[in-house]
DNA sequence: CATGAATGAGCTTTCATTCAT
DNA sequence: AATGAATGAAAGCTCATTCAT
């Protein structure tokens, strides 16, 4: 009996991965509401495939956003190693963070559904990307730069609204006004 | 026989009406995909009712926020006519506009559904709100109180999304957020 | 406005009666685990129809069979009614019962499926068949004729057991062997 | 190269028992209709394996219940050794074939399930349990103890039927019914 | 005009069965 | 021979839409 767990391995991974790419790709034309059969067809399998890797709808809709908050994560980790001035490090994380919302727009349209199998969505921002900011604003915020005022999760929730893009609305569109806003948050800022 | 018409075309108005009602609430309470069934019940009318007055779901859509644009549109042209400062009324006019968004924010999700029945309401907004929008903002610019590179549009279309509520991101943070924006969008601010 | 409400009540009616028509047959040809679509499809009738009149599962299997327990009430009650011996009462209504049972036999069948959506119809009997059969039994035990260690509920059960038929196994052997238990019921009899 | 049909005769058997056994369980917790993949499961042992050794449905639920029946055979056997009383090795034997069913108690059920895939299932109790009960019965009857107009089969299916469990309705009860229809069943009793 | 019963396409999910490894 | 990943045909159920009354 030759050993076949490495080929089979790397089948399942392939299908896997071509799931979650069509996941990804059905989210961003379709809308979280994208039929699993849609999404099986794309990925050019079967959907008892797609059900063994992702048992429910909920399971392959986290596995795309996981997916992707984890690339932010990732990004924010890299960001934070080298010992750059406060005031630039956040600077930087929201605009990477930013590129990547505006670039794979479909998790700002997700963190705002209220289907309810995307609730541990939600939970997973708050646990992964809420302390990653938040190590970077709080560093502001002692610098005296950014205004005490302010939380991570506001903050990283307005940046999200505010990469919601649309006709007439785009990318640039949407980080300038991520740029105003975080002006708007800066100390020397008067505010209501 | 007598002629009912008067009759009629009341009882069609309070359907008319009913129907805009329970549908503003079930948009609310369900968002934009809540079932046509549901709307009608509330309204305590029939399915068939409710096709007859909006013979596809855009329409039922649209008049439901139609309304809704219009009472921003009123507010706006109320908020012109007293001669107060630039910068004043532009602050009033948006704080009264974040106000009627948090307050019915069903417009917020509602503008930003991947739904192509709601493609005309994108229009609207284009042809209602940003005019009204547009006039203050201009006057601000023109005191040079706002950054010129700042349009109607862009404003409100971000003020929107600030405006998209959620769990651990209520009315007053959305508030708060407007108003940094706004702060960022001074020409005193400094931009990327 | 023509009042149509009979008219509608009448069709509505015939639908239920149809599907009821239909599951009944149904679960008698293919047991309680009839797809609903065939019972849609053999009553004529469109699947949310279905739906309508019986919104899950278990509200079809219950009308079914509720329907046929009902018989068997009534049927106890008319038995109830002359006064006859106490040993001819009980007997002559488990005869109706037997012969009620071998020929709907679903009921047997149905009686002990396992599934949960026929749990209230275990209640069903409980609540009806067990009261009906226990007024006569307990008169009989009265008499000194049957065996007081003899309950209802037991003695209902093994006949409803008794009663489900088979290859090689009809309504007469059923019969038969529901006498024969009850002859070995009685108190002349010796048991275990 | 080595001779390895011994170890893999070995190992197909072993795989074989554990499906047995695994089916056995699987078919009192869940039914006949018990998944073929729990079953797998539960016997540790992948699909393939399942289906290598029980091409069809049928043949692994017979082969789970040829084996229930081979011990009620064998039990007869030894029960018919010992020269003793006509009516007392009846009663022995059926007691012990009561105790039988209601102790592995999926046989009761699967013999009276409709599924076709069962068909063979029944022509097994045909050809081994009726001879076997019938030299016993006819013993009986020969003694003038038991009714003439019993058949084996009849008698079987009919105990079988008795002993098909259920909520307040457990092995007591049986087992008291069963002894009231053998009581039933003998000459000195009236019968309809 | 209004009603709501009826329809059926479409969705998620389960599971028997096949077959490459 | 054994494995279990993949397949796809149902099944239950929802809901937009039509249309007889």
């Amino acid at each position: 009996m030759p050993d076949t767990t490495g080929v089979r391995q790397t089948n399942m991974r392939r299908s896997r991965e071509a799931l979650l790419a069509a996941a990804t790709a059905a989210f961003l034309d379709q809308g979280v509401q994208a039929p699993v059969r849609d999404i099986a067809g794309r990925a050019g399998v079967g959907l008892g495939t797609l059900y063994r890797h992702f048992p429910t709808r909920a399971d392959l809709v986290n596995a795309v956003y996981r997916h992707q908050v984890d690339e932010c994560t990732a990004l924010a980790a890299e960001l934070r190693n080298p010992p750059v001035p406060a005031a630039e490090a956040l600077d930087r994380w929201i605009t990477a963070f930013v590129d990547f919302l505006v670039t794979k727009h479909g998790l700002s349209i997700a963190l705002h559904s209220e289907d309810p199998s995307l609730a541990s969505l939600h939970a997973l921002v708050l646990d992964e990307l809420v302390p990653a900011c938040s190590s970077l604003l709080v560093r502001s915020q002692d610098a005296g730069e950014i205004d005490r005022q302010i939380t991570a999760f506001t903050l990283l929730r307005a940046i999200g609204n505010l990469c919601i893009l649309g006709p007439g609305y785009d990318r640039d569109d949407a980080k300038q006004m991520v740029a105003r806003l975080l002006a708007g948050c800066r100390t020397s800022a008067a505010t209501t």
